[in-house]
DNA sequence: CGTGAACTTGAGATTTCTCAAGCGGGGTGG
DNA sequence: CCACCCCGCTTGAGAAATCTCAAGTTCACG
Protein backbone atom coordinates (compact mmCIF):
# COMPACT_ATOMS: atom_id res chain seq x y z
CA UNK A 1 0.00 0.00 0.00
CA UNK A 2 2.50 2.48 0.50
CA UNK A 3 4.58 1.02 -1.80
CA UNK A 4 2.50 3.45 -3.95
CA UNK A 5 5.42 5.96 -4.07
CA UNK A 6 7.85 3.72 -4.98
CA UNK A 7 6.08 2.15 -7.52
CA UNK A 8 5.42 5.52 -9.38
CA UNK A 9 9.26 6.55 -8.89
CA UNK A 10 9.95 2.88 -10.26
CA UNK A 11 7.95 3.48 -13.24
CA UNK A 12 10.40 5.62 -15.03
CA UNK A 13 13.57 5.20 -13.35
CA UNK A 14 14.59 1.27 -12.68
CA UNK A 15 15.37 1.31 -8.26
CA UNK A 16 16.64 -0.96 -6.76
CA UNK A 17 15.17 -2.70 -3.66
CA UNK A 18 17.21 -1.03 -1.23
CA UNK A 19 16.87 2.06 -2.72
CA UNK A 20 12.66 1.63 -2.20
CA UNK A 21 13.45 0.18 1.54
CA UNK A 22 15.24 3.86 1.95
CA UNK A 23 12.09 5.54 0.94
CA UNK A 24 10.28 3.70 2.70
CA UNK A 25 12.31 4.20 5.88
CA UNK A 26 11.47 7.90 5.80
CA UNK A 27 7.60 7.76 5.72
CA UNK A 28 5.95 8.87 8.77
CA UNK A 29 2.82 7.79 10.12
CA UNK A 30 0.14 7.69 7.60
CA UNK A 31 -2.49 10.17 8.23
CA UNK A 32 -6.48 9.74 6.90
CA UNK A 33 -7.87 13.18 5.98
CA UNK A 34 -11.64 13.66 4.45
CA UNK A 35 -12.55 14.78 1.16
CA UNK A 36 -12.07 18.53 0.79
CA UNK A 37 -9.46 19.86 3.16
CA UNK A 38 -5.94 21.30 2.08
CA UNK A 39 -3.73 19.07 2.64
CA UNK A 40 -0.58 21.62 1.73
CA UNK A 41 -0.91 25.19 2.19
CA UNK A 42 2.04 27.43 0.44
CA UNK A 43 4.03 29.38 3.11
CA UNK A 44 3.92 27.53 5.95
CA UNK A 45 7.58 26.73 6.06
CA UNK A 46 6.75 22.82 6.92
CA UNK A 47 8.96 20.61 7.82
CA UNK A 48 7.63 18.31 5.66
CA UNK A 49 6.70 16.93 2.58
CA UNK A 50 4.05 14.68 1.77
CA UNK A 51 2.91 11.36 -0.28
CA UNK A 52 -0.32 11.09 -1.45
CA UNK A 53 -0.72 6.77 -0.49
CA UNK A 54 -4.52 6.56 -1.46
CA UNK A 55 -7.08 9.13 -3.16
CA UNK A 56 -7.29 11.77 -5.49
CA UNK A 57 -6.20 15.99 -5.06
CA UNK A 58 -5.28 18.99 -6.80
CA UNK A 59 -3.21 21.92 -6.48
CA UNK A 60 -4.47 24.90 -6.86
CA UNK A 61 -3.41 29.17 -6.43
CA UNK A 62 -6.51 31.03 -4.96
CA UNK A 63 -6.35 35.01 -5.70
CA UNK A 64 -7.04 37.33 -3.14
CA UNK A 65 -10.85 37.80 -4.36
CA UNK A 66 -11.61 34.62 -4.83
CA UNK A 67 -11.04 33.35 -8.42
CA UNK A 68 -8.71 30.22 -8.27
CA UNK A 69 -6.56 28.32 -10.84
CA UNK A 70 -6.09 24.62 -10.68
CA UNK A 71 -2.73 24.05 -11.77
CA UNK A 72 -2.60 20.01 -11.01
CA UNK A 73 -4.41 17.19 -10.32
CA UNK A 74 -2.48 14.34 -8.31
CA UNK A 75 -3.37 10.46 -7.99
CA UNK A 76 -2.11 8.36 -5.68
CA UNK A 77 1.70 7.73 -5.41
CA UNK A 78 1.97 11.45 -6.09
CA UNK A 79 4.41 13.52 -3.77
CA UNK A 80 2.15 16.23 -3.36
CA UNK A 81 4.99 19.22 -2.51
CA UNK A 82 8.09 18.38 -4.02
CA UNK A 83 9.64 21.80 -4.48
CA UNK A 84 9.38 22.17 -0.65
CA UNK A 85 12.41 19.92 -0.53
CA UNK A 86 14.43 22.68 -2.11
CA UNK A 87 12.02 25.89 -1.71
CA UNK A 88 9.05 26.89 -0.93
CA UNK A 89 5.53 25.81 -1.94
CA UNK A 90 4.00 28.53 -4.12
CA UNK A 91 0.73 26.67 -4.27
CA UNK A 92 -2.46 24.92 -2.02
CA UNK A 93 -2.97 21.09 -2.19
CA UNK A 94 -6.52 20.06 -1.42
CA UNK A 95 -7.80 16.68 -0.80
CA UNK A 96 -10.96 15.20 -3.44
CA UNK A 97 -11.89 12.38 -1.76
CA UNK A 98 -10.86 10.89 1.46
CA UNK A 99 -6.99 10.35 1.45
CA UNK A 100 -4.20 8.91 2.83
CA UNK A 101 -1.40 10.81 3.32
CA UNK A 102 2.20 10.21 4.66
CA UNK A 103 4.65 12.75 6.11
CA UNK A 104 8.19 12.54 4.77
CA UNK A 105 10.81 14.48 6.29
CA UNK A 106 11.74 17.52 3.68
CA UNK A 107 15.62 17.33 4.96
CA UNK A 108 16.08 13.69 5.12
CA UNK A 109 14.33 13.60 1.64
CA UNK A 110 16.99 16.39 0.34
CA UNK A 111 19.93 13.82 2.26
CA UNK A 112 18.39 10.95 0.28
CA UNK A 113 18.11 12.42 -3.35
CA UNK A 114 21.16 13.89 -2.74
CA UNK A 115 23.28 10.72 -1.38
CA UNK A 116 21.65 8.19 -3.94
CA UNK A 117 22.24 9.08 -7.38
CA UNK A 118 19.35 6.71 -8.58
CA UNK A 119 16.73 7.71 -6.00
CA UNK A 120 17.87 11.49 -7.15
CA UNK A 121 17.78 10.45 -10.75
CA UNK A 122 13.74 8.81 -9.72
CA UNK A 123 12.60 12.39 -8.17
CA UNK A 124 14.61 14.35 -11.16
CA UNK A 125 12.36 12.67 -13.60
CA UNK A 126 9.14 12.93 -11.27
CA UNK A 127 9.91 16.87 -10.79
CA UNK A 128 10.34 17.23 -14.37
CA UNK A 129 7.37 15.51 -16.14
CA UNK A 130 5.31 17.36 -13.72
CA UNK A 131 6.55 20.59 -15.45
CA UNK A 132 5.75 18.99 -19.06
CA UNK A 133 2.52 18.47 -17.74
CA UNK A 134 1.95 21.94 -16.59
CA UNK A 135 3.63 23.14 -20.16
CA UNK A 136 0.64 20.73 -21.73
CA UNK A 137 -1.85 22.67 -19.42
CA UNK A 138 -0.75 26.15 -20.67
CA UNK A 139 -1.03 25.18 -24.36
CA UNK A 140 -4.36 24.12 -23.81
CA UNK A 141 -5.21 27.17 -21.74
CA UNK A 142 -3.73 29.63 -24.13
CA UNK A 143 -4.80 27.94 -27.77
CA UNK A 144 -6.87 25.32 -27.44
CA UNK A 145 -10.98 25.57 -27.21
CA UNK A 146 -12.74 25.38 -23.83
CA UNK A 147 -14.07 21.87 -25.95
CA UNK A 148 -10.84 20.84 -26.62
CA UNK A 149 -9.18 21.70 -23.19
CA UNK A 150 -11.77 19.83 -21.33
CA UNK A 151 -11.42 16.94 -23.24
CA UNK A 152 -7.80 17.08 -22.65
CA UNK A 153 -8.00 17.12 -19.63
CA UNK A 154 -10.41 14.10 -19.28
CA UNK A 155 -7.72 12.32 -21.29
CA UNK A 156 -5.07 13.26 -18.97
CA UNK A 157 -6.71 12.07 -15.84
CA UNK A 158 -7.89 9.00 -17.02
CA UNK A 159 -4.47 7.96 -18.54
CA UNK A 160 -3.06 9.18 -15.23
CA UNK A 161 -5.61 6.73 -13.08
CA UNK A 162 -5.25 4.00 -15.96
CA UNK A 163 -1.58 3.95 -14.77
CA UNK A 164 -2.17 3.82 -11.49
CA UNK A 165 -4.82 0.90 -11.73
CA UNK A 166 -7.74 3.22 -10.89
CA UNK A 167 -9.42 2.63 -13.97
CA UNK A 168 -11.64 -0.87 -15.23
CA UNK A 169 -13.42 -1.21 -17.99
CA UNK A 170 -12.83 2.71 -19.27
CA UNK A 171 -14.19 3.50 -15.81
CA UNK A 172 -12.98 4.81 -13.65
CA UNK A 173 -14.07 6.88 -10.27
CA UNK A 174 -14.30 10.62 -10.75
CA UNK A 175 -14.47 13.06 -7.78
CA UNK A 176 -13.70 15.85 -10.04
CA UNK A 177 -16.75 18.47 -9.80
CA UNK A 178 -17.63 20.34 -12.51
CA UNK A 179 -16.84 23.27 -10.72
CA UNK A 180 -13.20 21.89 -10.89
CA UNK A 181 -13.07 21.12 -14.42
CA UNK A 182 -14.04 24.44 -15.08
CA UNK A 183 -11.53 25.98 -12.54
CA UNK A 184 -8.71 23.84 -13.95
CA UNK A 185 -9.71 24.91 -17.49
CA UNK A 186 -9.82 28.53 -16.65
CA UNK A 187 -13.77 28.02 -17.93
CA UNK A 188 -16.52 29.58 -16.34
CA UNK A 189 -18.47 26.53 -14.23
CA UNK A 190 -21.26 27.17 -16.87
CA UNK A 191 -19.57 27.00 -19.96
CA UNK A 192 -17.52 23.79 -18.84
CA UNK A 193 -21.09 22.47 -17.96
CA UNK A 194 -22.41 22.63 -21.44
CA UNK A 195 -18.99 21.75 -22.81
CA UNK A 196 -19.32 18.22 -21.18
CA UNK A 197 -23.19 17.95 -22.31
CA UNK A 198 -21.28 17.97 -25.84
CA UNK A 199 -18.77 15.74 -25.28
CA UNK A 200 -21.85 13.26 -24.09
CA UNK A 201 -24.04 14.03 -26.77
CA UNK A 202 -21.18 13.28 -29.19
CA UNK A 203 -20.91 9.75 -27.22
CA UNK A 204 -17.40 10.19 -26.06
CA UNK A 205 -17.83 9.63 -22.94
CA UNK A 206 -20.59 9.30 -19.75
CA UNK A 207 -19.98 11.14 -16.31
CA UNK A 208 -22.07 11.30 -13.67
CA UNK A 209 -22.63 10.85 -9.90
CA UNK A 210 -18.62 11.01 -9.47
CA UNK A 211 -17.92 8.27 -12.29
CA UNK A 212 -16.08 8.51 -15.64
CA UNK A 213 -17.34 6.35 -18.20
CA UNK A 214 -14.38 7.20 -21.63
CA UNK A 215 -17.00 5.32 -24.40
CA UNK A 216 -14.80 6.21 -27.14
CA UNK A 217 -10.79 6.88 -26.13
CA UNK A 218 -9.73 7.70 -30.09
CA UNK A 219 -12.89 10.23 -30.34
CA UNK A 220 -12.07 11.91 -26.87
CA UNK A 221 -8.19 12.01 -27.67
CA UNK A 222 -9.14 13.63 -30.66
CA UNK A 223 -11.44 16.06 -29.53
CA UNK A 224 -8.90 16.99 -26.73
CA UNK A 225 -5.98 17.04 -29.41
CA UNK A 226 -4.95 14.64 -26.85
CA UNK A 227 -0.83 13.45 -27.37
CA UNK A 228 -0.26 11.09 -24.76
CA UNK A 229 3.47 11.65 -25.45
CA UNK A 230 4.24 14.64 -23.07
CA UNK A 231 3.23 11.99 -20.09
CA UNK A 232 5.36 9.19 -21.96
CA UNK A 233 7.10 8.70 -18.32
CA UNK A 234 10.54 7.14 -20.08
CA UNK A 235 13.84 8.03 -19.40
CA UNK A 236 15.57 9.22 -22.39
CA UNK A 237 19.20 8.20 -21.41
CA UNK A 238 18.27 4.52 -20.04
CA UNK A 239 16.25 3.14 -22.90
CA UNK A 240 16.36 -0.19 -21.23
CA UNK A 241 13.01 -0.47 -19.96
CA UNK A 242 9.67 -1.35 -22.16
CA UNK A 243 6.54 -0.44 -22.50
CA UNK A 244 4.57 2.55 -21.04
CA UNK A 245 2.45 0.67 -18.39
CA UNK A 246 3.14 -1.62 -16.05
CA UNK A 247 6.66 -3.03 -14.11
CA UNK A 248 8.65 -1.79 -11.24
CA UNK A 249 11.24 -3.84 -11.44
CA UNK A 250 13.45 -4.67 -9.09
CA UNK A 251 10.79 -3.44 -6.70
CA UNK A 252 7.56 -4.64 -5.33
CA UNK A 253 5.62 -2.86 -2.79
CA UNK A 254 5.48 -4.92 0.07
CA UNK B 1 31.01 36.50 -19.83
CA UNK B 2 30.25 32.80 -19.21
CA UNK B 3 30.02 33.22 -15.16
CA UNK B 4 26.36 33.95 -16.30
CA UNK B 5 25.57 30.56 -15.82
CA UNK B 6 26.96 30.68 -12.45
CA UNK B 7 25.91 33.47 -11.35
CA UNK B 8 22.54 32.68 -11.83
CA UNK B 9 22.73 29.81 -10.21
CA UNK B 10 24.70 31.10 -7.09
CA UNK B 11 21.84 33.73 -6.91
CA UNK B 12 19.69 31.51 -5.26
CA UNK B 13 22.20 28.61 -3.92
CA UNK B 14 25.70 29.46 -2.41
CA UNK B 15 28.47 28.12 -4.94
CA UNK B 16 31.60 27.23 -3.65
CA UNK B 17 34.41 28.88 -6.58
CA UNK B 18 35.46 25.15 -7.00
CA UNK B 19 31.88 23.93 -7.98
CA UNK B 20 31.62 27.51 -10.43
CA UNK B 21 35.12 26.18 -11.52
CA UNK B 22 33.61 22.25 -11.76
CA UNK B 23 30.32 24.11 -14.09
CA UNK B 24 32.38 26.37 -16.18
CA UNK B 25 34.84 23.23 -17.32
CA UNK B 26 31.79 21.45 -18.99
CA UNK B 27 30.74 24.18 -20.92
CA UNK B 28 31.81 23.34 -24.74
CA UNK B 29 32.56 25.74 -27.70
CA UNK B 30 30.40 29.10 -27.65
CA UNK B 31 28.54 28.86 -30.62
CA UNK B 32 26.75 32.39 -31.59
CA UNK B 33 23.23 32.41 -33.62
CA UNK B 34 21.51 35.17 -35.14
CA UNK B 35 17.78 35.65 -33.95
CA UNK B 36 14.76 33.72 -35.22
CA UNK B 37 16.62 30.58 -34.96
CA UNK B 38 15.59 27.65 -33.41
CA UNK B 39 18.61 26.34 -30.46
CA UNK B 40 16.48 23.47 -28.82
CA UNK B 41 14.26 20.87 -31.32
CA UNK B 42 12.58 18.62 -29.32
CA UNK B 43 12.32 14.85 -30.00
CA UNK B 44 15.78 14.84 -31.11
CA UNK B 45 17.79 12.72 -28.76
CA UNK B 46 20.16 15.38 -28.26
CA UNK B 47 23.58 15.23 -26.32
CA UNK B 48 23.88 17.96 -25.02
CA UNK B 49 22.05 20.70 -23.40
CA UNK B 50 22.41 24.63 -23.99
CA UNK B 51 23.41 27.25 -21.50
CA UNK B 52 22.42 30.63 -22.56
CA UNK B 53 24.84 33.01 -22.25
CA UNK B 54 24.37 36.00 -24.12
CA UNK B 55 21.32 36.99 -25.49
CA UNK B 56 17.33 36.46 -25.18
CA UNK B 57 14.99 33.27 -26.47
CA UNK B 58 12.06 31.71 -25.76
CA UNK B 59 10.52 28.09 -25.16
CA UNK B 60 7.02 27.40 -27.02
CA UNK B 61 5.15 24.03 -28.20
CA UNK B 62 3.55 24.59 -31.79
CA UNK B 63 0.85 22.63 -32.70
CA UNK B 64 0.35 20.58 -36.51
CA UNK B 65 -1.78 23.19 -37.32
CA UNK B 66 0.50 26.00 -36.28
CA UNK B 67 -0.84 27.22 -32.78
CA UNK B 68 1.92 28.15 -31.18
CA UNK B 69 2.04 28.46 -27.20
CA UNK B 70 4.96 30.65 -25.71
CA UNK B 71 5.82 28.90 -22.14
CA UNK B 72 8.61 30.83 -21.18
CA UNK B 73 11.20 33.31 -21.91
CA UNK B 74 14.54 32.97 -21.44
CA UNK B 75 17.59 35.76 -19.98
CA UNK B 76 20.96 35.15 -20.01
CA UNK B 77 22.39 32.60 -17.51
CA UNK B 78 19.22 30.40 -18.06
CA UNK B 79 20.04 26.16 -18.78
CA UNK B 80 17.48 26.12 -21.80
CA UNK B 81 16.99 22.84 -21.36
CA UNK B 82 16.93 21.76 -18.36
CA UNK B 83 14.85 18.48 -18.68
CA UNK B 84 17.13 16.94 -20.97
CA UNK B 85 19.30 16.10 -18.65
CA UNK B 86 17.40 13.34 -17.06
CA UNK B 87 13.97 13.17 -20.05
CA UNK B 88 13.52 13.97 -23.41
CA UNK B 89 12.75 18.04 -24.01
CA UNK B 90 8.88 18.42 -24.75
CA UNK B 91 9.28 21.93 -26.15
CA UNK B 92 11.19 24.12 -28.61
CA UNK B 93 13.48 27.09 -27.75
CA UNK B 94 13.88 29.58 -30.41
CA UNK B 95 16.32 32.92 -29.95
CA UNK B 96 15.05 36.22 -30.43
CA UNK B 97 18.25 38.29 -30.81
CA UNK B 98 21.25 37.03 -31.39
CA UNK B 99 22.81 34.51 -29.10
CA UNK B 100 25.74 33.03 -27.53
CA UNK B 101 25.07 29.81 -26.29
CA UNK B 102 27.65 27.13 -24.96
CA UNK B 103 26.81 23.21 -25.25
CA UNK B 104 26.89 21.00 -21.99
CA UNK B 105 27.27 17.43 -22.12
CA UNK B 106 24.38 15.95 -20.68
CA UNK B 107 26.12 12.95 -19.64
CA UNK B 108 28.66 14.81 -17.50
CA UNK B 109 25.96 17.61 -16.43
CA UNK B 110 23.91 14.50 -15.20
CA UNK B 111 27.18 13.42 -13.25
CA UNK B 112 28.09 16.82 -11.85
CA UNK B 113 24.58 17.64 -10.57
CA UNK B 114 25.00 13.74 -8.87
CA UNK B 115 28.36 14.05 -7.75
CA UNK B 116 28.31 17.47 -6.17
CA UNK B 117 25.35 17.78 -3.78
CA UNK B 118 25.85 22.11 -3.70
CA UNK B 119 25.30 21.92 -7.38
CA UNK B 120 22.57 19.98 -7.71
CA UNK B 121 20.14 21.73 -5.21
CA UNK B 122 21.09 24.60 -7.55
CA UNK B 123 19.69 22.69 -10.52
CA UNK B 124 16.76 21.66 -8.44
CA UNK B 125 16.13 25.44 -7.44
CA UNK B 126 16.67 26.09 -11.00
CA UNK B 127 13.86 24.02 -11.99
CA UNK B 128 11.59 24.40 -9.45
CA UNK B 129 11.58 27.92 -9.96
CA UNK B 130 10.84 27.11 -13.56
CA UNK B 131 7.83 25.45 -12.77
CA UNK B 132 6.49 27.63 -10.10
CA UNK B 133 7.21 30.60 -12.81
CA UNK B 134 4.72 28.29 -15.03
CA UNK B 135 2.18 27.68 -12.52
CA UNK B 136 1.57 31.58 -12.02
CA UNK B 137 1.15 32.06 -16.29
CA UNK B 138 -1.60 28.79 -15.78
CA UNK B 139 -3.20 31.61 -13.28
CA UNK B 140 -3.03 34.16 -15.46
CA UNK B 141 -3.97 32.50 -18.38
CA UNK B 142 -6.81 30.67 -16.58
CA UNK B 143 -8.37 33.65 -14.50
CA UNK B 144 -6.80 36.71 -15.34
CA UNK B 145 -8.19 39.37 -18.21
CA UNK B 146 -6.41 40.24 -20.98
CA UNK B 147 -5.46 43.40 -19.50
CA UNK B 148 -3.84 42.09 -16.43
CA UNK B 149 -2.07 38.60 -18.57
CA UNK B 150 -0.31 41.01 -20.60
CA UNK B 151 0.86 43.32 -17.78
CA UNK B 152 1.77 40.45 -15.32
CA UNK B 153 3.78 39.19 -18.22
CA UNK B 154 5.74 42.39 -18.59
CA UNK B 155 6.71 42.92 -15.32
CA UNK B 156 8.21 39.18 -15.16
CA UNK B 157 10.07 40.01 -18.07
CA UNK B 158 11.17 42.94 -16.95
CA UNK B 159 11.71 41.99 -13.65
CA UNK B 160 14.30 39.01 -14.74
CA UNK B 161 16.15 41.25 -16.86
CA UNK B 162 16.52 43.94 -13.70
CA UNK B 163 18.25 40.50 -12.22
CA UNK B 164 20.86 39.51 -14.96
CA UNK B 165 21.62 43.72 -15.34
CA UNK B 166 19.80 44.50 -18.74
CA UNK B 167 17.44 47.22 -17.35
CA UNK B 168 19.13 50.52 -17.11
CA UNK B 169 16.73 53.31 -15.68
CA UNK B 170 13.89 51.55 -16.13
CA UNK B 171 14.68 50.53 -19.56
CA UNK B 172 15.60 47.88 -21.49
CA UNK B 173 15.74 45.89 -24.84
CA UNK B 174 13.00 44.13 -25.44
CA UNK B 175 12.79 41.84 -28.73
CA UNK B 176 9.42 40.41 -28.09
CA UNK B 177 7.39 41.51 -30.06
CA UNK B 178 3.25 41.55 -30.23
CA UNK B 179 2.75 38.22 -31.53
CA UNK B 180 5.30 37.27 -29.33
CA UNK B 181 3.40 38.32 -26.47
CA UNK B 182 0.41 37.45 -27.67
CA UNK B 183 1.57 33.64 -28.48
CA UNK B 184 2.54 34.08 -24.70
CA UNK B 185 -0.33 35.31 -22.97
CA UNK B 186 -2.72 33.16 -25.30
CA UNK B 187 -4.37 35.87 -26.94
CA UNK B 188 -4.84 37.33 -30.71
CA UNK B 189 -2.14 39.53 -32.08
CA UNK B 190 -4.76 41.99 -32.69
CA UNK B 191 -6.36 42.04 -28.82
CA UNK B 192 -2.34 42.41 -27.30
CA UNK B 193 -1.93 45.23 -29.55
CA UNK B 194 -4.84 46.57 -28.04
CA UNK B 195 -3.91 46.06 -24.77
CA UNK B 196 -0.74 47.36 -25.02
CA UNK B 197 -2.23 50.41 -26.49
CA UNK B 198 -4.17 50.79 -22.77
CA UNK B 199 -1.33 50.26 -20.85
CA UNK B 200 0.30 52.84 -22.78
CA UNK B 201 -2.51 55.47 -22.29
CA UNK B 202 -2.94 54.79 -18.65
CA UNK B 203 1.36 55.84 -18.32
CA UNK B 204 2.53 52.31 -17.39
CA UNK B 205 4.61 51.75 -20.08
CA UNK B 206 6.47 53.04 -23.09
CA UNK B 207 7.13 50.14 -26.15
CA UNK B 208 8.60 50.80 -28.94
CA UNK B 209 11.34 49.65 -31.47
CA UNK B 210 12.34 47.25 -29.49
CA UNK B 211 12.54 48.76 -26.37
CA UNK B 212 10.52 48.79 -22.74
CA UNK B 213 10.49 51.42 -20.54
CA UNK B 214 8.30 50.79 -17.35
CA UNK B 215 6.99 54.41 -16.44
CA UNK B 216 5.02 53.20 -13.51
CA UNK B 217 6.18 49.97 -11.91
CA UNK B 218 4.06 50.18 -9.04
CA UNK B 219 0.97 50.62 -11.52
CA UNK B 220 2.32 48.25 -13.58
CA UNK B 221 2.57 45.74 -11.11
CA UNK B 222 -1.26 46.30 -9.85
CA UNK B 223 -2.41 46.47 -13.33
CA UNK B 224 -1.03 42.97 -13.60
CA UNK B 225 -1.93 41.87 -10.23
CA UNK B 226 2.08 40.82 -9.96
CA UNK B 227 3.52 39.71 -6.55
CA UNK B 228 6.76 38.76 -7.08
CA UNK B 229 7.04 36.08 -4.50
CA UNK B 230 6.16 33.25 -7.71
CA UNK B 231 10.30 34.43 -8.48
CA UNK B 232 11.44 33.30 -5.50
CA UNK B 233 14.51 35.65 -5.41
CA UNK B 234 15.69 33.99 -2.29
CA UNK B 235 16.15 30.64 -1.49
CA UNK B 236 14.23 28.60 1.35
CA UNK B 237 16.10 27.76 4.89
CA UNK B 238 18.09 24.86 3.64
CA UNK B 239 17.36 22.24 6.12
CA UNK B 240 20.56 21.87 7.38
CA UNK B 241 20.54 25.90 8.85
CA UNK B 242 17.29 25.48 10.17
CA UNK B 243 16.24 28.73 10.73
CA UNK B 244 12.57 29.50 11.66
CA UNK B 245 10.30 29.63 8.49
CA UNK B 246 10.73 32.91 6.92
CA UNK B 247 8.99 33.27 3.29
CA UNK B 248 10.49 35.34 0.40
CA UNK B 249 8.32 37.78 0.29
CA UNK B 250 8.27 40.24 -2.15
CA UNK B 251 11.40 41.37 -2.54
CA UNK B 252 11.82 44.91 -1.52
CA UNK B 253 14.79 47.32 -2.28
CA UNK B 254 15.63 47.91 1.11
C1' DC C 1 13.53 54.44 -52.24
C1' DG C 2 11.59 49.75 -52.19
C1' DT C 3 10.27 46.01 -49.16
C1' DG C 4 8.72 43.24 -45.55
C1' DA C 5 7.80 42.69 -40.87
C1' DA C 6 5.67 44.71 -37.12
C1' DC C 7 2.22 47.40 -35.70
C1' DT C 8 -2.58 49.83 -36.06
C1' DT C 9 -7.27 50.39 -36.94
C1' DG C 10 -12.15 49.25 -37.97
C1' DA C 11 -16.05 46.31 -37.73
C1' DG C 12 -18.70 42.30 -37.59
C1' DA C 13 -18.61 37.39 -35.80
C1' DT C 14 -17.85 34.08 -31.96
C1' DT C 15 -16.82 32.35 -27.87
C1' DT C 16 -17.32 32.56 -23.36
C1' DC C 17 -19.14 34.95 -19.28
C1' DT C 18 -22.53 36.51 -15.92
C1' DC C 19 -26.75 36.61 -13.86
C1' DA C 20 -30.72 34.25 -12.59
C1' DA C 21 -33.47 30.51 -11.86
C1' DG C 22 -34.84 25.74 -11.44
C1' DC C 23 -33.84 20.72 -10.79
C1' DG C 24 -32.33 16.46 -8.22
C1' DG C 25 -30.40 13.42 -5.15
C1' DG C 26 -28.38 12.31 -0.88
C1' DG C 27 -27.73 13.44 3.82
C1' DT C 28 -29.78 15.05 8.13
C1' DG C 29 -32.69 16.51 11.76
C1' DG C 30 -37.24 15.94 13.39
C1' DC D 1 -39.76 7.58 7.67
C1' DC D 2 -40.28 11.96 5.87
C1' DA D 3 -39.40 16.79 4.91
C1' DC D 4 -35.96 19.89 4.09
C1' DC D 5 -31.72 21.65 2.58
C1' DC D 6 -27.51 22.03 0.28
C1' DC D 7 -24.48 21.17 -3.26
C1' DG D 8 -23.75 20.03 -7.79
C1' DC D 9 -25.81 20.15 -12.01
C1' DT D 10 -28.70 22.24 -15.76
C1' DT D 11 -30.96 25.74 -18.55
C1' DG D 12 -32.02 30.32 -20.59
C1' DA D 13 -30.75 34.71 -22.21
C1' DG D 14 -28.43 38.95 -22.54
C1' DA D 15 -23.66 41.02 -21.92
C1' DA D 16 -18.83 41.21 -22.42
C1' DA D 17 -14.44 39.88 -23.92
C1' DT D 18 -11.95 38.37 -27.46
C1' DC D 19 -11.39 36.76 -32.22
C1' DT D 20 -11.11 37.05 -37.26
C1' DC D 21 -10.87 39.31 -41.41
C1' DA D 22 -9.29 42.97 -43.99
C1' DA D 23 -6.98 47.14 -44.73
C1' DG D 24 -3.79 50.54 -43.79
C1' DT D 25 0.53 52.64 -41.71
C1' DT D 26 5.19 52.89 -39.98
C1' DC D 27 9.76 51.94 -39.69
C1' DA D 28 14.17 49.60 -39.96
C1' DC D 29 17.04 48.03 -43.49
C1' DG D 30 19.08 46.93 -47.77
Amino acid sequence: MSGRLIANLGRNTPLAPEDGAAIEALLGAVRTVPADTELVVDGEGATDCHVLLEGQAFRHKTLPDGRRQIVFFHVPGDLLDLPLVFLDVDYNVASLTMCRVAPVSRAKLADLIEARPRIGRAFWRMSLQEAAIQREWMVGMGRRSAYARVAHLLCEVFQRLQRVDLVQNNRCRFPITQTHLADAAGLSGVHTNRVLQQLRASGLIELRSRELIVRDWNGLAAAGEFDPAYLQARSAPSPALAGPHRAAPGWKPS
